[in-house]
RNA sequence: UGGGAUGUCGUCUAAUGGUAGGACAGCGGACUCUGGAUCCGUACGUGAGGGUUCAAAUCCUUCCAUCCCAGCCA
């Protein structure tokens, strides 16, 4: 990734950046990923995690990793250690910047006391729902407190109560102090602390109290430095809180919060919640199920960083909101993958083809590039005999027009190998076909013809005698909609989840050198796809997971008719 | 019916008052031992109306549509 020279696309962005290095406003910028701890990254995070740490790279600043870890009652280490992973996944490295807001409780309620000194801030005895009503409405104005005008020596004196644990969960807050009319909500005397007597997974029992998200995010980019906080469009309305505290408070330096849209993707859920959903109620295999949009699902499919990066970068960033089509990824993977996955023949449905002319027992070897987008990746030995399997798609008996495979009297190519002509067939009972019985051209050697004959089909094909068995999982969409977030009335994104979203198919026969590679290496199926041993792969029970398949434009033609 | 935002090809995204461009998807073709890859070509867009200007996606104005906000979640 070091090597690519690629001009970045402009964005709003990276305009407010290059206005504020310009006007000298900072002389480096540093941004920040800042994940709570409380579930798998998925690839809207990506776009996210690119965006920062690539704005960084570019302008050899510097990106945080911080842990936004505020709520110990949802955050565990378990997804503090998966995210670290998936960050580094992607190509991205932090350095020293590991952070976590829980580092920064200390300093957080220093400043909440010094807020209260200001009479800024107070402790509120109103209990959630009393909160609630208090609060107002988006068009009617909340009403003060009752406990707004405590003295600041009570405030403090309950606030230090608090932390030291004397109330219970819930009976008592601390809030700031700004506008119960203000029409934004989030300016209406927000929550800033909340009693919480939960152990928290880095700061054990020494907490009894808890800082907000509002609170903590703003004092914590601002202790770390950082130039521009970017954050998802659903904290616009927050920014004025961040800008707020930050205004009240003698923070070393004032971060600009900057709004982007988050990614939606076709055919795929984004939401925490609902992902947790699928995992919890097992209409998925775990957090890592090759259809699920996590980072940890893609890898496990076999998606690669290097096309996840390249998909966040022809994204873009802007502040509409948008829907990207899942063809853009299909495209990324298959960009990379051409160029690196070694090609291997392997058949989904086999049908035996017998070579009727071809001397019984005998097997010869034959070469076959490995890719030939990359002639350093060599070339392998494969077998031949008479006995072979070519696609049951391969073959028609009635051919349409246009068809150009396996059909009664036609000769096709099988790759890297010889011309074949279908001379008869077998069937059984239900009239299926069973065998094609072909001859050979021993002069096409290799799949060269002499006499200059142009032989249009080449198909796949295994070797009977050395195939060996494969189990393929052939994914596709989760969903059965394009957008999950506009479904029908009464109906769940659960009604839309796609039957078919993975086939299993134990009936693939591969090259056997599919037989003898490490799980996490990827392949080209000649004409059928991209896959990836799976991390259950072993040489006893070889297993395959479907990246994408590649383009196909007889498949397209097929279509319009 | 409060507040905050956003509307550019089918989709994503540029254009910072001066030729509406790119990518994906689509279509057509060339080439090909993968109907893959590659190459070439092509169609398609400024939410609507008014105004300012020599000139408007861009500025003003009115409307329309969509998204977000009433957690002691982030």
């Amino acid at each position: 990734m070091d090597n690519e020279i690629k001009t970045p696309v402009k964005n709003f962005i990276r305009n407010i950046i290059d206005d504020d290095l310009n006007t000298g406003k900072h002389t480096n910028i540093v941004t920040r990923f800042p994940p709570e701890p409380n579930g798998y990254l998925h690839i809207g995070h990506a776009k996210s995690i690119c965006l920062n740490f690539g704005l960084a790279r570019s302008y050899s600043g510097k990106c945080h990793l911080r842990f936004d870890d505020t709520n110990p009652v949802k955050e565990d280490t378990e997804y503090v250690e998966s995210i670290m992973e998936d960050v580094r996944w992607l190509g991205w490295d932090w350095g020293d910047n590991l952070f976590y807001a829980s580092d920064y409780f200390e300093q957080l309620y220093e400043y909440a006391e010094i807020l209260i000194r200001d009479g800024k801030a107070f402790v509120c005895d109103l209990n959630m729902e009393e909160l609630r009503q208090y609060r107002g409405t988006l068009t009617v104005p909340g009403k003060n407190s009752p406990y707004r005008d405590r003295s600041v020596e009570e405030n403090l004196d309950l606030f230090r109560r608090m932390r030291a644990g004397e109330f219970p969960d819930g009976s008592k807050s601390l809030r700031a102090k700004i506008d119960m009319a203000s029409p934004n909500l989030n300016m209406r005397d927000p929550v800033i602390y909340r009693i919480k007597k939960t152990d928290h997974h880095r700061t054990g029992d020494s907490w009894q109290i808890y800082p907000m998200y509002d609170y903590t995010h703003c004092i914590s980019d601002a202790l770390e430095g950082i130039t521009h906080s970017i954050c998802t469009l659903e904290f616009e309305d927050h920014r004025p809180l961040y800008d707020w505290f930050l205004d009240q408070l003698p923070v070393p330096c004032h971060p600009r919060q900057i709004e982007f849209a988050r990614l939606n993707l076709s055919y795929t859920v984004m939401s925490k919640r609902l992902l947790l959903e699928l995992v919890k109620n097992n209409y998925v295999n775990g957090w890592d199920d090759p259809r699920m949009p996590t980072i940890a699902g893609m890898r496990r499919r076999g998606f690669t960083p290097e096309a996840i990066r390249e998909f966040a970068d022809r994204i873009g960033v802007a502040k509409a909101n948008s829907m990207v089509d899942f063809e853009l990824l299909n495209f990324c993977v298959r960009e990379d993958l051409n160029k690196k996955a070694l090609r291997r023949m392997a058949v989904m449905d086999p049908i035996k083809l017998t070579i009727r002319n071809y001397p019984e027992g005998k097997i010869e070897e034959l070469d076959a590039e490995n890719n030939p987008e990359d002639p350093s990746a060599g070339n392998r030995r494969i077998t031949f005999s008479r006995n072979l399997f070519i696609e049951r798609e391969d073959f028609m008996e009635q051919p349409v027009k246009g068809w150009f495979r396996l059909a009664p009297g036609t000769e096709v190519r099988l790759k890297h190998a010889y011309y074949v002509t279908c001379e008869e067939l077998t069937k059984d009972a239900e009239g299926n076909v069973t065998e094609l019985i072909c001859s050979y051209d021993p002069a096409s050697r290799g799949g060269w013809s002499q006499d200059g004959r142009k032989v249009k089909g080449t198909i796949h094909w295994v070797c009977a005698e050395t195939a060996v068995n494969l189990e393929t999982r052939l994914y596709d969409q989760l969903f059965t909609i394009p957008d999950l977030g506009d479904i029908e009335e009464g109906k769940s994104y659960l009604d839309y989840l796609n039957p078919d979203s993975l086939v299993v198919n134990t009936k693939a026969l591969g090259e056997s050198s599919l037989a003898n590679t490490e799980p996490g290496t990827h392949f080209q199926f000649l004409r059928l796809g991209y896959f990836l041993a799976d991390k259950e792969y072993s040489p006893e029970k070889p297993v395959f997971n479907r990246v994408t398949t590649l383009r196909d434009s007889w498949a397209k033609q097929k279509n319009k008719q």
